[in-house]
DNA sequence: CTAGGGTTAG
């Protein structure tokens, strides 16, 4: 009979029945019962109805069939189906269920798929709470299809959920596709997208996710579906397989066209996401849709982007972002300020900043927005005046702070006040400030420790770091690889390299492991030093820890290498980064065509240049200067001159101070002042600063030539510039300027003065 | 919102 009626005709039946609390009851079948429903002995309540009925079936199976009691009980039920579900879900096991319903499949003459569906599913219910449910829910689900048994929803969902859950994807995949198509709807569609796609099937998930996308669709996302496709897209770790974000905003704007569009957590994700991968346009472009959709965007997703707009320092596109949150009734939030506040004070511009703080604090204008400023709103600010040397200013902010409620300085606050006056080279005031928290009872960490550290170290205390360090370590307050790194950092630029090689041997035995910095750190030091062998040995020991070394690294040491003339070392160096696949740049290449060039090798130089641009890599300002210099070493200043005309127009690359220095140089030593002067002027022109090697290699010509005038012209150049002079400058001018009697000028010149009145 | 490193030409 059922297989009678039309498919859909069946389905849309099926599913008006299976609807939970649906008036419709009373089917046609259950009619042997004597008694009439109207007549139940049990009016107005089901429970006593389904307690009898419980007990009748456990008793022995024998008493079923004499009796037609239990018929009689279902039929004189408001809706036999609820009541069928309710009585099998409070059966023991799922095989007492299951012969239940083969009782009622048996014994009813016609069948009634509604009651026996629901039954069913509480069968599957119960089997899916049992120990062996992995062997019984397969089996139970190809009874279903073998006695051509529609599952209700529940029962479909639920052997999608098992199914899933037992790593039998492809069967839960089985269970949508038997599923009549008109039960298909957004629910279980929902469910098994959700599973779908937490099993990496993503292609599948689309698959059914895209039926629901079409304009015309029958079953259209929801909310949910939203939330299940999108939290899945924007997780985390989506890396295997997964959508790119491109590919995701499509379906966002998908979604929108059906209405639903993702929560703001989702959005504000994908915007983020898209911001990272540096697609800040199509950023604006989605959160412009959502807006036309008439979406309601949340502040939290302007503020991912506001974000990404200040990283890229686009001033411009903050500003206008702020007046489209205006125009669209988007409530700036402490986050919003913090961000404006934030990037102002990156660009040292803490004026701006404290005008942002003033104006979320109320402020004058009658459209003024109030947000109480916080504890991060605040250290923002104070971080920002200390970096810019103003640290007093953000102590005031620190009182300011005080008196608004709720918002005491903390460790953040302290640390960025030490750091402040550390780096002025105020230590004792930054001491000050340690105790003064110590004694508020703000926890120091190893933040304000290794703030500490620095400051005394890049002050020429090294010693004094070393005792904090090891007081802090007696109360308790560990270093990390970062302390570690300022202290080997602080001995290596004193060339202490056996107290930097001690330090690094502590960390081992304190049981703190150095990261890749430390490794760096070390390396670059030993190298500087000329300890090649020591800093192979700590490249490889990085090795072994797992730090691969990355280009600039070997770079530090092929540096190393070249400078201690062993340019065998150098190369077995490029021959490994090949072998790791670390690409040399031109910096790798510069050291080496610097190196040839010192050896006057220029023919291996120009086979450099040329392995340097086929790696296609362009000779920078550096390349040219080792060219140029080899050109003056061999007394070549012409084909100099020519390289250094050829960089300037035809390469575009624009001269710096140093390769004018070994110009300059190499003519005052050709005793070509003229063409010195020259140069000296074109530099005026390009606006290149002189520096005081500069001076020196034309004031030592100009000696030679006794152009006193010259002179005195250079050394107000000098004073004007603020470009000191140093013991060089002052042994030639001293020698000159006393042997032709003017020291009265050399005296002005030191204290200052113009020499020229 | 706070702390650390490294390369080339003079």
């Amino acid at each position: 009979m059922i297989r009678a009626l039309s498919a859909s005709n069946q389905s849309k039946f099926l599913f008006l029945l299976l609807r939970p609390q649906n008036p419709i009851t009373n089917s046609s079948s259950l009619r042997l019962c004597t008694t009439p429903t109207s007549q139940s002995p049990y009016p107005g309540s089901d429970d006593s109805l389904i307690t009898e009925a419980l007990q009748l079936l456990q008793s022995s199976q024998d008493e079923w069939n004499k009796t037609d009691r239990l018929r009689c009980l279902l039929s004189s039920a408001s809706s036999p189906p609820s009541v069928s579900i309710q009585i099998t879900r409070r059966l023991p096991s799922s095989s007492l269920a299951l012969r239940f319903f083969d009782y009622l499949r048996e014994s009813s003459p016609s069948l009634d798929t509604a009651l026996l569906s629901s039954t069913f599913q509480a069968v599957l219910e119960l089997a899916s709470r049992e120990p062996d449910a992995q062997t019984k829910l397969p089996e139970l689900f190809n009874t279903s299809k073998e006695h051509n048994l529609p599952l209700t929803i529940n029962a479909a969902t639920l052997l999608m959920r098992c199914f899933w859950s037992f790593g039998m994807v492809d069967e839960s995949l089985a269970v949508f596709n038997e599923l009549d198509p008109f039960l298909r709807n957004t629910h279980v569609r929902n469910v098994l997208i959700g599973l779908l796609l937490k099993s990496g099937r993503l292609h599948d998930a689309l698959h059914v996710l895209d039926e629901m996308l079409q304009p015309e669709a029958e079953w259209k996302p929801d909310e949910i579906t939203a939330d299940i496709v999108f939290s899945s897209l924007l997780r985390r770790e989506r890396s295997r397989g997964s959508m790119g974000e491109e590919d995701i905003v499509e379906l966002v704007l998908k979604f929108g066209e059906h209405g639903v569009s993702p929560n703001s957590v989702w959005l504000t994700k994908l915007i983020a996401g898209l911001t990272r991968n540096g697609k800040i346009a199509r950023a604006w472009d989605l959160l412009n849709e959502m807006m036309k959709m008439g979406a309601k965007v949340e502040v939290a997703s302007c503020n991912a982007l506001l974000t990404a707009l200040g990283r890229h320092s686009e001033f411009k596109k903050m500003n206008g972002l702020m007046e489209k949150m205006k125009e669209m009734d988007i409530q700036p939030d402490v986050v919003t300020f913090g961000i404006l506040i934030n990037h102002s004070c990156k660009y040292r511009r803490v004026d701006e900043a404290l005008e942002v703080f003033e104006r979320m604090n109320g402020g004058k204008e009658s459209d003024a927005i109030s947000v109480r400023p916080d504890v991060i709103i605040y250290n923002t600010l104070i971080d920002g005046f200390c970096k810019v040397g103003r640290q007093q200013e953000g102590l005031g902010l620190v009182e300011r702070m005080r008196s608004q409620t709720g918002c005491a300085p903390n460790t953040v606050t302290y640390n960025c006040l030490i750091d402040g006056f550390a780096k002025a080279g105020e230590i004792e005031k930054a001491r000050e400030l340690f105790d003064q928290m110590i004694k508020e009872g703000v926890l120091p960490n190893v933040i304000t420790l290794n703030t500490v550290v620095d400051g005394m170290c890049r002050h020429g205390r090294i010693s004094a770091a070393v005792n904090f360090f090891n007081e802090m370590q007696s109360f308790g307050l560990k270093g990390n690889a970062t302390t570690y790194t300022v202290l080997i950092n602080a001995f290596c630029n004193v060339n202490n390299i056996d107290k930097a090689l001690e330090l690094f041997d502590q960390m081992l035995t304190k049981r703190c492991p150095p990261d890749a910095i430390v490794y760096y750190t070390l390396i670059s030091g030993l190298s500087q030093a000329g300890r090649l062998d020591d800093a192979s040995s700590i490249a490889s020991k990085a090795k072994e820890a797992g730090y691969g070394l990355d280009v600039v690294c070997y770079n530090t040491l092929i540096g190393g290498f070249c400078r201690k003339n062993d340019i065998h070392r150098a190369f077995e160096m490029i021959k490994e980064m090949e072998e790791v696949g670390v690409k040399p740049d031109s910096v790798t290449y510069n050291s080496l065509i610097s190196f040839f060039s010192k050896s006057g090798n220029l023919r291996t130089v120009h086979r450099m240049l040329k392995k340097m641009i086929k790696d296609g890599l362009v000779p920078t300002v550096v390349t040219y200067g080792a060219i140029i210099e080899s050109y003056c070493i061999k007394g070549k200043v012409d084909e100099a001159m020519t390289v250094f005309e050829d960089m300037c127009s035809a390469s575009k690359v624009p001269p710096n101070t140093v390769i004018y220095n070994i110009l300059i140089n190499a003519l005052c030593k050709n005793n070509d002042i003229e063409q010195a002067l020259f140069l000296m002027d074109q530099m005026k022109l390009k606006r290149v600063r002189p520096n005081t090697t500069t001076y020196n290699a034309m004031f030592k010509c100009l000696k030679e030539k006794k152009w006193l005038e010259k002179a005195f012209e250079l050394m107000d150049g000098m004073i004007e510039q603020a470009c000191n002079p140093d013991y060089i400058t002052m042994e030639i001018l001293t020698e000159w300027l006393s042997a032709v009697g003017e020291t009265h000028k050399l005296r002005r010149f030191v204290q200052g003065f113009q020499v020229q009145a």
